[in-house]
RNA sequence: GGCGGCAUAGCCAAGUGGUAAGGCAGAGGACUGCAAAUCCUUCACCGACGGUUCAAAUCCGUCUGCCGCCUCCA
């Protein structure tokens, strides 16, 4: 049984989608102002594992998220660039999912921009206003959370409370300060802008997000994610202005928050100027490694990012890797079958601890958890193919052959795929080629020839091509 | 100041009532011609102080420290 953690009640509560076979999720995108970091790729990571185990567990699994691709940002990061704000919130948007792409992180099915909805946008602006619960003053749209009763409910927070805290006075035309922004004016000299019936303008920030999941989700859809930074106040705008506008509730039944990302001791951000972009990473490390990095903590969790950090993950992802390469060096059948009888029970145990891989992720999608799993996993399998007296017999291969899919499977869930860095590299040629080498390596040992049988290896480690002498024979691998 | 969260070995990190998963680093050993890979062994008085309980890292209280949000943020 699925449980997860939801921000609304702040507590794990059994999965229990609207229908019982799909889920239908959102998952708050980027400003499109520049390009991707970390910060965002911990989320994009966190939310596409949910996705996959969703759809594991047998959901038909909506996914949508948003580009905003439109505000005071956009407009001036585009004059920085000396770019039109549309080219600009394109180019970055283009930018982003090629991050995706060289993440191995899977596309939304759909994604939704502010500027191609602003139809639906003002259709809810005018209705929230008919119903009373937004007012139109000097061309601005406010929302007036005092008419909505369950303000505050997903932040733990209360309006008098937060009134009271109000840290200084802000003169505006508002009635409440905390009266939120639907429509916003902008000044004359802007070019970007859209008509409305309350004058030129852009969509407040909120907004968007909660028409375009209205209008892909429903009135009420399963699941709403975004950072813990999102929780106050766009998450609760969202809820207020979209109950308030349908009279449904809940907007969301699950609301999921993953952890920020930190750098010498901040939240790694765009304001705080604290961050490596995604590009940056993906030239020192692999989507492999950065992923793994990621799921080895919790997603709720806050993660401390540092190079020697990654560098000790990276180290722990080879042994997944290396038992990976190992197994299918078994299975490529080079090996003569025995004719005796040995179970090793490897199948039996390698099942047992599927099952806890599986409970790991029933339980809020613990990967943290199931990453050590997949370890005693590795483990296990080690303990068989890479000792000194290997010897295949028919069934321990039959058995391999099903630990071997039942670990890519659970692989497989993490997003991961355990490919060596440049895998892609090995042609038919090239392997020929080191084949050879190791052949000649190989007369030379017979003959003792050990400084010939050396030079080779450490040529060959010189070029990124690493040879080990297992138990099973020579095996290389690029890396 | 208000709201929320966190504090587990040198480091990272699971664990929310029955005496601590996993990984990195370290130490010792096995295997190897030497390596690499791998395996085995070893490595924690769970921030402090009280309380509840037969039993607490796990529940309650106080304290200390850290973080996020309250302004744009994934």
């Amino acid at each position: 049984m699925l449980k997860v953690y939801n921000t609304l009640s702040r507590q794990k509560e059994e999965f229990d989608p609207v229908e019982d076979d799909k889920v239908r999720m959102y998952v708050c995108g980027l400003t499109v102002q520049n390009y991707s970091h970390l910060g965002h790729v911990r989320g994009a990571i966190n939310y596409d594992v949910i996705r996959k185990y969703l759809r594991y567990k047998g959901y038909k699994v909506t996914y949508i998220s948003n580009f905003t691709d439109i505000n005071e940002k956009i407009i001036a990061r585009a004059e920085l660039e000396d770019m039109q704000p549309m080219a600009l919130a394109y180019k970055y948007t283009k930018a982003f999912l090629e991050d995706l792409e060289n993440l191995n992180i899977e596309k939304a099915d759909h994604y939704c921009k502010a500027t191609e909805n602003i139809d639906a946008i003002q259709e809810m602006v005018q209705t929230l206003i008919d119903k009373g619960f937004a007012y139109e003053t000097n061309g601005n749209v406010y929302f007036r959370v005092e008419e909505f009763e369950d303000y505050g409910k997903l932040s733990g927070r209360n309006l008098e409370e937060m009134i009271a805290g109000t840290r200084k006075k802000v003169e505006s035309d508002k009635e409440n300060p905390l009266d939120f922004a639907l429509w916003k004016k902008v000044d004359e000299s802007e070019e970007i802008a859209w008509d409305s019936p309350w004058g030129r303008g852009w969509p407040g920030w909120h907004i968007e997000c909660s028409a375009m999941s209205l209008k892909e989700l429903g009135k009420t859809f399963d699941i709403h994610g975004g950072g813990t930074d999102l929780i106050f106040p766009h998450h609760e705008n969202e809820i207020a202005q979209s109950e308030a506008y349908s009279g449904v509730k809940p907007f969301v039944k699950y609301w999921l928050h993953n952890g920020t990302v930190n750098m010498s001791g901040d939240k790694m951000s765009k304001s705080l100027g604290n961050f490596y972009t995604t590009r940056e990473l993906l030239e020192k490390y692999t989507a492999d490694q950065l992923r793994y990095f990621v799921i080895t903590k919790h997603y709720r969790s806050p993660i401390e990012y540092s190079d020697k950090e990654i560098e000790s993950t990276n180290t722990s992802l080879n042994k997944l890797i290396n038992t990976k390469n190992s197994l299918e060096n078994v299975l490529k059948g080079k090996y003569d079958f025995k004719d005796i009888e040995k179970d090793v029970g490897l199948y039996e145990k390698v099942k047992k601890k599927k099952k806890e891989f599986l409970d790991a992720m029933d339980d809020d999608f613990n990967t943290a958890l199931a990453t050590g799993v997949l370890h005693e996993i590795a483990t296990e399998i080690n303990k068989v193919i890479n000792v000194s007296n290997f010897v295949l017999t028919q069934q321990l291969y039959n058995d391999l052959k099903k630990v071997y899919n039942i670990y890519m499977e659970l692989v497989d869930i993490l997003g991961l795929t355990l490919q060596g860095e440049k895998e892609e590299n090995k042609s038919d040629k090239f392997n020929e080629l080191v084949n050879y080498i190791l052949e000649l390596r190989e007369e030379a040992r017979e003959n003792e020839n050990w400084e010939f049988a050396d030079k080779l290896r450490d040529d060959l480690d010189e070029m990124g091509i690493k040879v080990k002498d297992t138990p099973r024979g020579t095996e290389w691998e690029i890396n």
